[in-house]
DNA sequence: TAATCGCTATGCGTATCTGCATGGATTGGC
DNA sequence: GCCAATCCATGCAGATACGCATAGCGATTA
């Protein structure tokens, strides 16, 4: 076999890579975690290696060229292959020392995780944790985390997943804000106390009418990304939010609404990659979150 | 997009992957063209970088343990697409300033693309010529050549060709030897003179069967791999070879045997990789050849 | 059994590369 | 129209990696 061919330097493919796909060498290098200037030599570098001018520096701004945006292809299929690499080298590992990167929703994350990872850390000390609170979903294929929580389920045939449980969910707010309003009996009075909902709001407008609450745009009087900022809105008083039983029902100063309406029912899903699941150290985690999981 | 996963070290992914294709870091080094200490650190730092054990160091020998069986299947991807860069940015090239390298047989290499390369370089003096003279099919996807010629119409969608005409060949023996055995007047007494071959005959014998001749193993005195041998042994008297007729002919003490038979024919084909076909310097010789490639 | 060959591991000096600091240039906002 | 922010290019000191030379180990051979 002819190796002349792979003969350059993948490195620098790997800097013209983030470099493509950041749009700027300063933000590769902030990425990649090195340099702006180290960046900028590696990619010149590999200009010169392999004869073909990748960028055209007009002015402060770096523009891929026709050629760059052939050879950006390409380039990009290694970096695939790169990040397969890198999946299965996590999966392969079974050292318990290195790190765990789990994701889950905000509340997920802040409410349960973080308690839970003590009694994990107490287990296995040389696993060091890190939690990706996002409410959007993380790649695992691209290793963007080695286990997520999420609450549907997955349906790529390289995932793993183990149903936890149904979490249930119902409205709440502030014993205050119902003090001085009144408690609603029915969903059109609580609607007129005002809701609270994401920003992104017409996915949760449209679940709320397929549960038969006649919600509108209209009746939201605030909106965050952020669950945790929406139940801390709810806590002040400012309306009414959804959040899961279990911990909405231990918080003293806020009260379910509707108490005798029917709770929404959402499962819970618990995800891994097929390859990173032999990872030993993701293994103990991904039994442990199985079994200590509270689901209500 | 996250890129930590991609964030290894990608030349010490080459370095495994080329150490696990060749089998030992000393030849790893040597088709890579660096050293067998650089190689084994890379491969090393690579498995701590991982925390994957990849080669079992068992006495002098390494042995790719489980885990790096599963990874270099991986890593193989990378190569393949680091080939694909390559070639894709050798098709980006656009200068007159570079190397070229051309693949032919032997007999073509030596008697026809020896020569005609000086009138190429005279045309073109930036662009470094290097010919590989090959009997076997050079891959040009991975840019094993980046001109071929070749005897067989390709079927690869991706690569460009342009048939040049058939070269005819012919039986030829030394004028000393038929003057001393007697000129053949049948098949029969042609193969009584004793034939040259290639090594793996079985080939040639079924194509002269084919034809009509009814050649048998037996029937060849000398094989050799390399075509030139092969005429060297049909100068000195030792047999019948085949060869194209126009340069056969001109040899003063070489004559054609059955000179009435009708002459083989085989297609000669200009061939390149689509990609590299548009870099500037395979085109100007892929042009040039098909323009001046004598064919008789 | 001694010898040779091929392979890998390690020390050391040097060359290369990286990061830091800085300068120049352009864009966007007030 | 100026200021701030962002980006790329470059000089320089230190860290890193490379190649060379060598030693150790195992297998094959005479």
């Amino acid at each position: 076999m002819d190796w002349r061919s792979v003969g350059f330097d993948w490195n620098r493919a790997r800097a013209f890579l983030v470099t493509a796909e950041e749009g700027s060498l300063s933000a590769a290098a902030r990425a990649l975690g090195m340099t702006q200037p180290t960046l900028g030599r590696q990619v010149s570098a590999l200009e010169e290696e392999l004869g073909v001018a990748l960028f055209e520096r007009e002015g402060t701004r770096l523009a891929l060229t026709p050629a760059g945006r052939e050879m950006v292809e390409h380039v990009r299929a290694m970096g695939e292959a790169a990040a397969n690499v890198a999946l299965t080298a996590s999966g392969q590992s079974q050292s318990l020392e290195g790190n765990l990167c789990i994701t889950a929703s905000e509340f997920f994350s802040a409410r349960i995780l973080a308690e839970l990872m003590v009694g994990f850390r107490a287990r296995h000390p040389g696993i060091q944790i890190e939690i990706v609170a996002a409410n959007d979903v993380r790649d695992l294929r691209r290793r963007e985390a080695d286990i997520a929580i999420r609450n549907t389920q997955p349906t790529q045939p390289d995932l793993i997943a183990r149903k936890l449980g149904d979490s249930t969910g119902g409205f709440y707010a502030a014993k205050s804000l119902l003090d001085r309003r009144g408690r609603p009996r029915d969903a059109a009075e609580m609607l007129a106390l005002g809701m609270i909902g994401f920003c992104d709001n017409a996915q949760m407008v449209a679940g709320l009418n397929r549960m038969g609450y006649p919600a509108q745009d209209g009746d939201f009087v605030a909106l965050s990304n952020s669950h945790l900022v929406q139940w801390d809105m709810v806590r002040a008083g400012l309306g009414v939010g959804v959040f899961p039983c279990l911990q909405a029902d231990a918080a003293p100063d806020v009260e379910r609404v509707l108490p005798e309406a029917d709770p929404m029912r959402f499962p819970v899903w618990l995800v891994a990659h097929r390859e990173v699941k032999s990872n030993r150290r993701v293994r103990l985690a991904f039994d442990y979150l199985a079994e200590h999981f509270p689901i209500g």
